[in-house]
DNA sequence: CGAACGGACATTGGATGCAATACCTATTGA
DNA sequence: TCAATAGGTATTGCATCCAATGTCCGTTCG
């Protein structure tokens, strides 16, 4: 096990990410340390870890509040992934893809297929294909072997409530043309064809984000104020 | 002021940044508190925002190292680099640049202008340069106006060692052949040609890239092992 | 009746003390 | 002479304590 300061980091960064922690809300130290069982010392270390990673706001004097992420945010957010991903697929496509890497991205292209066939869409289809989606995209990062281009992606996937939005947000005709995406972004790595695969990395991830947007206004605005309670009132 | 953290955090990156610590250094925290005449917590505090940042590996139980960039670590960022920059330059093309950072790079490119026709190199005209480069690829983001792609650029743009690095990188041809380029995306930029302009930001990255590399090379082959010297050897 | 002022309290920022862990070294035995 | 083990020590990880700061609420004065 690593320290509590990470196991709490950890956590918390669940919390924002599925939206236990909603946006604009506070994060008190004494409560969390309460409710994880910890001293306030891993918790503040966290909160700055978080915070140093772009999920959460800082104010001194004050404390840390849940970062809001706008529509324009989210939009910002996958301008930049798409042209990250597309590096990743054209550094793949030039440099070939590794024996190893091919068979993950094989084996998990015919799950998603069979996926597909099935004409099923319930929470396990769900689930499955959201795993599905992750490993394709992780296998092909992996295979452009840039440690920076990872960390920079890993910031690009991190957004608070990303979770809660993406749980309505698919259904089986996205699961389909998204799947026919990938097959071709495979095909056109697999043949070496850098610019291509570039463009249709690109454009399959600016699609993405234009589903996910559009979700996330519709989402956001019923609930345009952040809630800021910085103490509870008192009882009576 | 901020609080003594982030002004803590600030210094030392300004250290691994500038040199001060030598890649794989151990940051001892008593050391550092002793010199800086602050207590551990915010030394602690940051030194987890540095991690967080890229800029220190954290192993637990054991602490803080200055991370090693390798050539191979310094190619990768370059790489995401261009496409990053190549994306900003597009987005300022195809909306259109506002006449505020359009004045901004016009005095930016005049003075850098000046400069070349100086034909002189000397320090100050290496610190000059140093500066007008900055603030030429920061109007761009500026424009862009997408604070997630600030944010991935600001952590491409953070190399422990760079400034010395680059203190024995640059040349007058350097200087000339940069101005070219950032006269041309400039062009490019105010003619709203997008592709263009996403084209040469990238090449001109690049380029930059390549050259700071080759200096990389030369820079770290004196010295392979990375220090670890966790205790000073006792005297006698 | 409204606004400004003052006090109290919650909450964070920082310092210090203590426990735990790992590393280094010296010693001993084969 | 080398290797393994045991002990000491530096250093980190965490908890707690104290100071500082900002907010909220009640009161008072215009």
């Amino acid at each position: 096990m690593a320290t509590r300061g990470q196991s709490v980091a950890r956590t918390l960064r669940e919390g924002v990410l599925d939206g236990t922690f909603g946006p604009g809300e506070r994060m008190n130290e004494v409560d969390i340390s309460n409710s994880l069982g910890v001293s306030r010392t891993p918790v503040r270390s966290a909160l700055g870890i978080l915070a140093a990673e772009g999920l959460l706001d800082y104010v001194p004097n004050s404390g840390y509040v849940v970062r809001h992420y706008s529509v324009q945010d989210v939009e910002d957010v996958y301008a930049a992934r798409s042209v990250l991903e597309g590096l990743a697929a054209r550094t793949v496509a030039e440099r070939g893809l590794p024996d190893r890497h091919r068979g993950v991205l094989h084996k998990v292209l015919s799950e998603t297929r069979a996926l597909c066939d099935a004409q099923e869409w319930n929470e396990d289809v769900r689930e499955a294909w959201s795993r599905l989606n992750e490993a394709f995209h992780d296998t092909i990062f992996e295979a452009a072997d840039n440690r920076h281009l990872r960390e920079l992606i890993g910031k690009s996937r991190s957004i608070p409530q990303l979770q809660t939005v993406k749980f309505r947000w698919h259904d089986l005709d996205t699961l389909i043309e998204s799947y026919s995406d990938h097959v071709e972004i495979f095909e056109a790595i697999a043949d070496r064809q850098g610019a291509r695969a570039e463009y249709l990395a690109r454009e399959h991830v600016y699609r993405s984000g234009r589903r996910l947007i559009a979700n996330w206004r519709r989402f956001e605005s019923p609930t345009p104020a952040r809630r800021s309670s910085r103490r509870v009132p008192r009882a009576a």
